[in-house]
DNA sequence: GATGAATGAGTCTTCATTCAT
DNA sequence: GATGAATGAAGACTCATTCAT
């Protein structure tokens, strides 16, 4: 961590680092300001608390996959090429962010955190894009008619962000490019028609 | 709760619903003993520490998903009614133990807690089920032959899981039944020739 | 401090020492729990705050000049005489508990601290002892008609207050029987007929 | 606070603004800074310290009182009218600088405080212009003979200070001239021969 | 079997102060 | 004259755990 960047900058990176590795209540302010390179002080300068700065981490990073998988999206042309194209993003994503990802899985389902309100507005963009993709390919024909698509959106963001985090948490040695084929013919059979 | 059952019992039910609302961390020993009307001295009399009665909690539930999931995979005939099965067993044992359900998802990608063994052994117990009954398939010819069975075993783990928890947390009023055909046919159709 | 009293026990004797030598935010959670042998934890199990300690404290202590007020009242024929008995009982009162005493002026006219009603509440009983010996008087022509009792209690409670805290603290070698008369002399002629 | 005053007398008028709505503690130089609209680094760059500027607010604030008092005795005849017309001052005085006032009376029996030694010099001030008037009416025969003048003085400030505080805080609706005319029954008859 | 008063290490948070610009 | 990012010592409070009864 070069120390010419910012105070703000440097908490920011050392609070997404040990975030993972030790999660919310097993990082400490003090932890996180040892490894930032900065004086206790210096994180409620920036932040009004603890939890501010990991609602503001997630807030920022998660904002990053949301445009990711925009981009996805918009740069294929059917809907089977675009659920696999979010596949492999939503994979990328996590294998580069695992820290933030694993928070993410932890912290979704719960409902009484200061950020419980970050996480649903996230967790509602991800999956709406899902959603789009399923609606089109359901409207085009190529996926089946009976589908459900606001279950199967959230189902299969489930399915990839599992097998994602079992890839890198049970097997990291597997090669990304076959974990993304496997995860992508589950997926598109399950939609097809 | 009435009062004539064992404090160890008391305790247990206390912490599990705790356990839910509020996580583990979120839940002290104060919670606990409060809620079961036990003194605070009794929880160490029945447990070395607080993480041994979660411990103990997590086996004791989780034990019984087991012995459920296996039931239902004797019970059938093809894989694909032993698939349906399998997850209409999820589903109900997700539906009626949503806290530890919870905390499963919650802590199961985490390397850094006392029970992480109890919790992967008990992983490994469930998506060794959803294994066999992948491999049966396969064996069988019912289930496409490049399947990659121990990757779709636990992502399907995954499908079924967030599905179920999104369904509880964020649709409660949906019927079971229809959530229960929905992922079925999705899960269904991501494995079958 | 003996040692077999009680931990709340010495946690009071302790705060109240403290607190007239050094005030509320003088007087830290480590200074009282050092000086009452006991450890920081004890004193958050027997009070909810640093605040709440010092709330009961007040309540308490207060509450004896109350009583001393009321029995001196009680015990006495005339009005003068009642006025002047209670002089006497708070003098002696302040010269008892100046710790107290200077922390009750010190926060008797703000309105911004969490004791602010056990506050007023004493303050209020306290006059209203002096009001009614004043209305006695005045009833029975001991002490002139024009008087405005409901001032002249609270102002006369202040007059007392200020010459037994500049007694204690700036001529602290004066003999209480000479404080006491001439405060008395000052007082029983001030409302007088 | 328009914003063409200098710095230092936005920050002395935000000081004594805060002071009295919160005391000392509870102003932070955050909170000074921010209603002063000038950055934090300006307290330091005027002001040796918070205590220092408090002090400083204490010294002239409270110069103006004893330039007052001095004026009000000079103007007028006999010792009773002196009398008089010093209480009359003190209300004014308070009722225009309550916050200030406040301050004054938490602070004068406490003696851990940097602006300890600033606050008896004044304390002193007020006491030996109410001593001197006392004096002169013993002398001439106009108060009694027996009055203990010392004591007497800051007795009967602590009467006026009292009346006054009471009736700004509990009974604001008052008319000034009925207090002042009550005030200044009580006190005179205290004294006089 | 069960209790609950007492513990103390560990945490978050506050805030007066400094200093390079 | 004035700024504001950064500091760090100090403080209140939490809570899993112990132990004498």
């Amino acid at each position: 961590m070069p120390a010419h960047r910012s105070a703000r900058d440097r908490l920011f990176s050392a609070a997404a680092e040990l975030i993972g590795e030790r999660g919310f209540h097993g990082t400490t302010v003090d932890d996180i300001v040892e490894r930032a390179g900065v004086a206790k002080g210096t994180v409620y300068y920036h932040f009004k608390s603890k939890e501010a700065l990991f609602d503001a981490l997630l807030s920022e990073h998660l904002a990053h996959l949301a445009e990711a998988f925009r981009a996805a999206v918009d740069a294929v042309g059917s809907p089977a090429e675009a659920l696999q194209a979010l596949i492999r993003t939503e994979l990328d994503y996590i294998q580069a962010n695992r820290a933030v990802s694993k928070l993410f899985m932890s912290e979704v389902w719960r409902a009484d955190r200061a950020w419980c309100d970050t996480l649903q507005v996230l967790r509602e963009r991800y999956v709406s894009v899902f959603r789009e993709v399923l609606d089109a390919g359901v409207a085009t024909g190529a996926f089946r008619a009976d589908l459900d698509p606001a279950l199967a959106a959230s189902a299969l963001f489930g399915t990839v962000a599992t097998a994602a985090l079992d890839w890198l948490v049970f097997n990291p040695e597997r090669d990304i490019e076959a974990v993304a084929r496997s995860v992508q013919s589950l997926v598109v059979r399950a939609v097809s028609a």
